[in-house]
DNA sequence: TGAACATATGAACATCTATTCATGTGTTCT
DNA sequence: AGAACACATGAATAGATGTTCATATGTTCA
């Protein structure tokens, strides 16, 4: 049986008014990817817990990682992820360094997901 | 200049109170797990534009491959992804398959992220 | 000043992930 | 029944990502 297709979908769109409608209502593509990159940063484990640790009280490096029980290089990384995407902010004392949550936004995205997830 | 080094952090914890403390209210492995496999699931770009895409009206794989530019089989791969992470939903009506949202913690997710970016 | 320490960081590696390609499934027509 | 179509899916591949390892940086304290 030789079947003949086209590459891809045929139809440019089978409902093109709900299309163009879509397409005129949608943010921005920098917005979109922003938001992804967001969401990319909550979706580790290691940063949740970390982002979960902070809801409590700021804390070192060292404190996190004796908490999760993992290097202290790890959770540096994580960190500075989480602190590039404005999750966290850091003070420093001395030798230790530390790290609390930014803004509310955190705890209002994590209590969101965390809605969904127990529901 | 050798160097003699413990492998990893020196000390169980500094602040050892804060450390129980956070360790006491963190909620359990398994819901932090789940809470970062969701919030992977937002974060692609492609996946957010879908799911933005379906804010607005319920919608056939064809017309969102159209509105993305993406190719049918990439589309459907990722529905596949956001239908088993229960962001989305389909009802089959004869070759057509319409996708929708699941429910609102969807928009509540996206929004609070948005509010972050958008800031 | 030098040792000990808390943290940061670059490179390397293994693992995961998104898209593509080819093809399978199930439906609607004629 | 067979052709055309909308969608699903498995395998493969390229690129992204998280941890480890080794080491650098900057601070404190004797």
């Amino acid at each position: 049986m030789e079947h003949k297709y086209a590459e891809t979908c045929q139809c440019d769109s089978i409902h093109e008014d709900a299309v163009t409608k879509a397409k005129d209502l949608m943010p921005e593509e920098e917005i979109l990817y922003d938001l992804a990159e967001l969401f990319k940063v909550f979706g580790d484990t290691t940063r949740v817990k970390i982002l979960c640790a902070l809801f409590e009280s700021e804390m070192c490096v060292c404190d996190i990682a004796s908490l999760l029980n993992m290097t202290q290089s790890a959770i540096s990384h994580q960190l500075r992820v989480l602190k590039s995407a404005k999750l966290v902010r850091n003070r420093k004392e001395g030798k230790v360094v530390f790290y609390a949550l930014a803004d509310d936004h955190v705890k209002h995205i994590f209590d969101q997901g965390l809605a969904h997830v127990t529901e």
